[in-house]
DNA sequence: TAATGACTGTTGCAATCTGTAACCAGAACA
DNA sequence: TGTTCTGGTTACAGATTGCAACAGTCATTA
């Protein structure tokens, strides 16, 4: 689970006031990650060090992006996110064959990035999929019951008035409880889509249940939002 | 000491004291307690004696709740509470397709402990009957009783006045029941046609059906609505 | 044959659901 | 401190569902 975050990622990045904000903002996401300012020595230190990830500034001093990409994707597999300054470029980029996984256009905002980081490197992953639910039928949190198989929750003995999508995000929630969920994985098991970063959908839904069962938003006790990483809901006794 | 109405008991727990506490309790509010506190003698226990219910210690010497509820499973279908020490054993158990009905984190208050043996005892698990031909003939949920063999269905044992297209979808939902049926599905078990994707007409018998076995629409306990997905005869029921 | 009545799909409207956008406030950070 | 990021919340619009009303089909009957 952990390592999923934990893996090592190269920014090339000559804007050395924006790399160290990346890396900084990288690192204190449980990512590993290193900067290289100068394109040209980009290609070594990446067929040397094969990074798990490479985010690759379009426009950079000694030889730009595209180049690198070529370069060194013959013997580079792994994902490479590339950045570019303008919109414009975009357009340009995009319709060159060169290798990259992902484009991104700046500024962009460090949890897009990251969203979109965690997209490449889960992608690499051995996909474990696992819709056999015939297991747990029924969980109880204190005076919550939330039972899968008959799609409904109970407060107090009193039947929740819970719509689909919110059923199904409670049960998503609370049988991993005890552990944070991020919009990712929360996007990937419920619409089976990858988490753009910046959708807020998930975070409406939670406003929508945390009223309906019993949760006040700014001192919740069963459904907490942990910043920047998800939402977790607690274990709690069974009284 | 054996009381049908009130239940035996089968509890399997190692910890002697918290067994026997337990067991008082359980027999101070009219149920009737048995204690067995080595894993390895419980299978056999189990089989043998058919308790009404089975309140299962995960942890335990000699064999481990986990392997005892699946070799028991095949022949008992009695209803199985589990227990687990920690909570965070319960990441763990969720993940697993055991077969219990009913997991409680320890440490368990008497008084709630009571409230879930009650309410799995109550629960009415569907009954079936069938033949060596024809497969499925009739289903029991609680008070609903639907008949593929005859064509008809009950309510508290009054006649279901259901024609044959309600019958149809009814009997498609109920044999499938605990698992979201998709209009595609429906339609092409039901018609042999594709679904279109605006075809309202099973929704409409739907609303047809509803009513008359005894669902109110807007909190349906039998055949729950599922956004975007389809319908759900719910499986168990508690009442 | 025409009329009748039961059945069942079609249509349209109202209600509900749910994602999107926007605004705001609090938190993190330079 | 001001700026940026993040999450809570609301308003709104498109999608989905419940269902009543209607219409077409068929078997039965006068």
């Amino acid at each position: 689970m952990e390592n999923a975050d934990s893996g090592r990622i190269l920014i090339v990045e000559d804007d050395e006031r924006l790399a160290a904000l990346t890396k900084e903002y990288l690192e204190n996401n449980g990512m590993s990650a290193a900067i290289e300012g100068d394109g040209a020595k980009a290609v070594a230190r990446i067929l040397e060090e094969q990074p798990d990830l490479v985010v690759l500034d379009l426009m950079l001093p000694g030889e730009d992006g595209v180049s690198i990409c070529r370069r060194v994707r013959p013997e580079y597999s792994g994902p490479i996110l590339m950045l570019t300054a303008r919109t414009d470029d975009l357009d340009e980029v995009l319709g060159l064959e060169m290798g990259a996984d992902d484009y991104v256009a700046k500024p962009v905002r460090p949890r897009v990035l990251l969203a979109r980081i965690r997209a490449l490197m889960r992608r690499r992953l051995p996909v474990v999929e696992k819709t056999e639910e015939t297991g747990v039928i029924r969980l109880t949190f204190g005076n919550l019951v939330v039972d899968s198989a008959m799609r409904e929750a109970w407060l107090e003995n009193q039947s929740v008035d819970l719509t689909s999508a919110e059923f199904d995000l409670l049960w998503l929630l609370c049988s991993n409880a005890g552990r944070v969920l991020s919009r990712e994985e929360i996007f990937e098991k419920l619409r089976g889509i990858e988490y753009d970063g910046q959708d807020r959908s998930i975070d409406v839904r939670v406003s929508r249940i945390r009223p309906k069962i019993g949760d006040d938003p700014m001192h919740p006790r069963l459904i907490k939002t942990v910043r920047s990483k998800g939402y977790l809901f607690v274990k709690t006794g069974t009284d």
